[in-house]
RNA sequence: GUGGGCGUAGCUCAGUUGGUUAGAGCGUCUGGUUGUGGCCCAGAAGGUCGUGGGUUCAAUUCCCAUCGCUCACCCCA
């Protein structure tokens, strides 16, 4: 039997229910933002991550999708959006058009990991580009949207977090300061911080080791090594996260994974999801644009997983969807009454009303459960005596109280039930 | 890539200190009088006990391998 690839999912009723609702919810916050909807193929020419993410994250150096297709050229399934969506703005010369672009999107992404409570090989992320602007407010609006959409979907157990990387030139001092602090302690160290020295030192930040934590727990700090610049611009998101009541906590030691990042980072975390903590994470790239074409256009952004907020909202019981139901179910009482009963069935539906109708030839007892599994508020029956006078039977679920109406005269179903 | 746990009906799980026709609840289907649901009752369908090999008179139960799922590490959403 063949089944689903390791760590994809099949999303169906009622799961796909809750889906729809994460996904409505999105779209009306970041159309009250007045962001636009971008759609990117779900691939991609290998390079544009390759230099975007950066060659040695994890996520290019280990986690890619990479085929090579007829034509010799090397794609790659999606791992991000970020990169693709630049991309795009510099294909089509957003930057041009206008100063500011303000995109946001909904889409599958894919990454080679081993899966576990919230990763999946597939998995889903909406998130948001803001193209355009240094301005510190969109710094600010990226965490204000992603705090608002997961407190909306009635979230409770979760913290902001912000850091500022800064500008590259303070951080290249800065690594060098963090080296010549760690060079004593390297045999300390774990084996994967050990590589981590080499590739990026930051993240020695991240790590979980006990012994890596002592050592780090007097290493200098990248936040107290900031140039005025990146302070100043620090400084502002943190007052426009204020002036919005979001409430934060800054992490100097929060250090994310992509080659990109330049001053503010973010993540929401949450314990309800698992030991993957990270709901959201985002921050300021000014300088990836140049990196994959030919110009620079700042930016800033967030991704956020769908899985991980659903499994997060399951945990926490944060919002629950009503019962399923429809309005009316046609019970067909003569067998040989089929063509009536299809063809009434869909005169409701044209007229507004969620209707069912018996597709099995069953029993008029299997159609009166059916209807009430279906938790239908009416049903009408089509046959009998009824039938022969032109008439039908309408059945208030609920009350079981029924009148007879005429055929030609299905309007008045609607309006039993619409009012 | 590394390590732990688990694999019995559609779903959630019992069970066998190795021994004849493998169970429950839920779900599905049929019926409880002639054309009517929910509750209740009766009955039915549905399992190569993940797969392959080994030990044994006998294995779903023991051993090995393999595949899958799951959790964790790394990293990330």
């Amino acid at each position: 039997m063949i089944k689903a690839i390791t760590g994809t999912k099949d999303i169906f009723a009622p799961e796909v229910k809750r889906w729809h609702y994460l996904e409505n919810l999105v779209k009306r916050i970041f159309e009250n933002f007045n962001y636009n909807e971008i759609r990117t193929p779900v691939f991609e020419e290998t390079a544009l991550f390759a230099r975007g993410i950066g060659e040695s994250t994890d996520i290019v150096s280990k986690e890619m999708y990479t085929f090579v297709d007829r034509g010799d050229t090397s794609l790659t399934l999606k791992p991000e959006m970020t990169a693709a969506v630049v991309r795009a703005a510099l294909e089509h010369s957003f930057d041009k058009q206008q100063n500011l672009n303000k995109l946001y999107y909904i889409s599958p992404m894919f990454r080679q990991e081993r899966p576990q409570a919230g990763r999946f090989r597939q998995f889903h992320q909406f998130g948001a580009e803001a193209l355009g602007s240094e301005s510190p407010a969109l710094d600010a609006e990226m965490i204000i949207i992603a705090h608002d959409i997961i407190a909306e979907l009635g979230l409770k157990n979760f913290k902001v977090k912000i850091n500022s990387l800064g500008i590259p030139a303070s951080r290249e001092n800065y690594k060098a300061k963090l080296k010549e602090y760690l060079e004593p302690h390297f045999d300390k160290l774990s084996d994967d911080s050990k590589k981590r020295f080499n590739s990026n030192i930051l993240r020695i930040f991240d790590s979980k080791d006990e012994t890596d934590q002592k050592v780090m727990k007097d290493a200098p700090l990248l936040i107290e090594h900031l140039d005025d610049e990146s302070l100043i611009h620090f400084d502002e998101v943190k007052k426009y996260l204020m002036s919005a009541n979001v409430n934060f906590e800054i992490d100097p030691k929060l250090v994310r994974g992509l080659d990109y990042y330049t001053h503010t980072t973010f993540e929401i975390i949450s314990d309800s999801v698992g030991s993957q903590s990270a709901l959201c994470g985002g921050g300021r790239y000014n300088k990836l644009a140049a990196e994959i074409g030919d110009r620079d256009i700042p930016g800033v952004g967030f991704a956020a997983g769908i899985e991980r907020i659903l499994l997060a909202c399951e945990n926490e019981n944060a919002f629950q969807l009503e019962e399923d139901s429809i309005d009316v179910y046609v019970v067909r009482i003569d067998k040989d009454l089929n063509q009536k009963a299809y063809q009434s069935a869909y005169q409701l539906r044209k007229l507004g009303l969620l209707t069912e109708v018996d597709y099995l030839s069953r029993s008029v007892k299997a159609q009166m459960r059916e209807a009430n599994k279906l938790n239908s508020k009416y049903v009408i029956m089509i046959g009998g005596d009824e039938f022969q006078k032109g008439n039908f039977l309408l059945k208030n679920m609920k009350t079981s109280e029924q009148e007879e109406l005429s055929i030609n005269n299905l309007e008045k179903v609607y309006t039993r039930i619409r009012g």
